[in-house]
DNA sequence: GTTAGCACTCAAACGCATAGAGTGCTAACA
DNA sequence: TGTTAGCACTCTATGCGTTTGAGTGCTAAC
């Protein structure tokens, strides 16, 4: 069968509606529509083809009709293809970008916390829940490495990646090493490693490093280890979120026991980067993604949408971001939404580099 | 009106049977009890007593009793001054700290991840939700600082408290100094600075290291706002937060919006200071506080009951552990596992000190 | 002081009728 | 041939009265 235009509007005439409302949309309803000047048994024979195409369902014998995963595969498609359909643009209510302008531009030293702010604004902005990975590297390389002695046999590395990604480690080496043995070992290390990525970091050179570092071999296999952990993955790949609340103000999830699951998932973040899927290594700029019901791949959130983009930081850094909503989010407001809040970061973050 | 020895009996009975159940208590179940072998009739005159004593209620007209807070508060209190009342030993399950050993006993170099664990083990031992505050200093000093070039006119400024609290920053001081400056820029703020609380950095101190700095006046400022910052104390006070879904499993909690607010902080992580109480300056060992319904100083959580404990690292350093769950939590099992992790983390932190 | 008995209360569960939203089908119409 | 009015039918949600049962307070007897 056929989608013709027709269908097509009635298909998004649906969709709207049922977004706005969370209930079953009956023919009736459409009909009354301004642009659709049809009788509700015209509607009906419509809606009969579009579910027997399987773009929309009825929950029940006697009920309207609501969106199926397909249906609404078909409407982001064809959102995100052509921008300016014939959708009307996301109703007034808050300007995407209000907040977080004046929230990026402070230009924050603590990356971290500006993520956390960006996550709680997305949050409170869209009525959804959201997460925000911490920076993630694609190809990582040491920058330097620092140490300090603290007293009682502890040295302090600190480890600085590429991207000014830094990492503290407090190690314990037994008994304090000299000022002057320290530096020498600061130096060995910061002269055999600076500039390698992990995969560089190889036996001979490691046994080189000892060698060099003669009677504190010890201290400096220590930091190697340190180094080996600094570049771990999953370690430097904090996830944010705010707003999981806001999944109660949608009657279709409020089943307690999905809830629970979810806020779940959201505290112990253990699943979120599946979520938020695979940063692509060679995406592209705003890198959008939208995943509706059973096409997330968290079980938890089976029954909700999830869109993502990929943030950009200069000099090769990047992470993700993802609104979790109900499947009758409002992918146009999301995703108008992301693509604002990319280009305010990539604004802010290409300028000073230069 | 005398609170005699059966009557406490009875007092207990019915707290103890709400906490099973979580229904309303009445004349007839304790009647059935072996230690209490009188008629429901002679139960319900006693029950009359304690109600004009305000220790239980009546939901409504035809049900059973139910404690009030006061209830809580004697039976709470009766329970933290004589430990080896008649009530029955925490019942069977998981011993508290099975899990805990081996997870304390890995003295895990990074701490923050140590109090993340340690909060989710928590919460899944007790069911109930699990706050823990980082570790945090009574009267702080500064240990050392160490800065290191970073390029293009960044300096990586690590600042070092005492309790080995490790904050970095990332300065932006415009134009890169040479590699002699920045030492005799490093070794002047440590000499001095170091040993000092924010308090001692006053303004001629100030005056009188951006003279020793000479040009590089304006990068020794810029530490010492770091300085400042990494002394502030909402900003060393990270929350950890665990088993926030354990909440669904009381349905006396299950209204909607409430579980809502209450997610919503621990979440936003906002009024958790203020849930977790001050840490006592000069506090005993184990200081554990009981809050129980409206005594709970967040508006959120008055339908909750707190149970909070303070931990020491030794070196003065101590933090706060909370556990949040319904009123009829069972507070004899609660205290007990919360006493138990004191006394763990205490061996653990006080042997590798000396 | 304790207990049996009884009338009373109230929330929760149940059954049942009703309203109303919406459908599919058929037949008539342009 | 596409569109529409009409109608019988379905199914959920809502409201309402009834019943059930757990529990109480009071009184009178032991």
């Amino acid at each position: 069968m056929e989608l013709d235009d027709r269908k097509r509007k009635i298909l998004l005439a649906i969709i709207q509606n049922y977004q706005d409302t969370g209930e079953p949309v009956g023919s009736r309803t459409i009909s009354k529509m301004n642009d659709l000047n049809y009788s509700p048994a015209t509607i009906r024979n419509e809606m009969a083809d579009l579910e027997e195409m399987g773009l929309i369902v009825q929950p029940h014998t006697s009920a309207g009709r609501v969106p199926t995963d397909k249906g609404y595969r078909l409407y982001v498609d064809h959102l995100l293809t052509n921008e300016e359909t014939g959708l009307t643009a996301s109703e007034g209510g808050q300007l995407p970008g209000t907040h977080m302008e004046q929230l990026l531009s402070k230009r924050m030293d603590r990356v971290e916390e500006m993520l956390m702010r960006m996550a709680q604004v997305l949050a409170a902005n869209t009525q959804y829940t959201t997460m925000v990975t911490g920076p993630h590297y694609k190809q990582n390389k040491l920058k330097f490495i620092q140490l300090s002695a603290m007293g009682g046999g502890k040295l302090l590395a600190v480890i600085v990646l590429n991207g000014n990604i830094v990492k503290n480690n407090i190690l314990d080496i037994g008994s304090d090493i000299g000022q002057e043995a320290l530096s020498r070992l600061n130096f060995c290390l910061n002269n055999n490693l600076n500039g390698l990525s992990i995969e560089e970091i190889n036996l001979p050179l490691i046994t080189k490093i000892k060698d060099e570092a003669g009677e504190n071999a010890d201290a400096a296999a220590a930091v190697l280890d340190a180094v080996a952990a600094a570049f771990d993955k999953e370690d430097s790949m904090p996830v944010y979120t705010s707003g999981a609340t806001n999944i109660f103000k949608y009657p279709e999830l409020a089943d307690n026991e999905k809830i629970s699951n979810l806020i779940n998932v959201l505290e112990e973040k253990k699943e979120l980067g599946t979520a938020l899927g695979v940063v692509s290594p060679n995406g592209s700029k705003q890198d959008i993604q939208v995943y509706i019901g059973d096409e997330v791949p968290v079980e938890s959130m089976k029954d909700c949408s999830v869109v993502t983009a990929t943030y950009q930081m200069g000099d090769g850094v990047q992470g993700k971001i993802g609104i979790i909503g109900p499947r009758r989010m409002d992918y146009q407001k999301v995703v108008e939404t992301l693509k604002a809040t990319m280009n305010q970061l990539d604004g802010i973050f290409k300028k000073p580099e230069e």
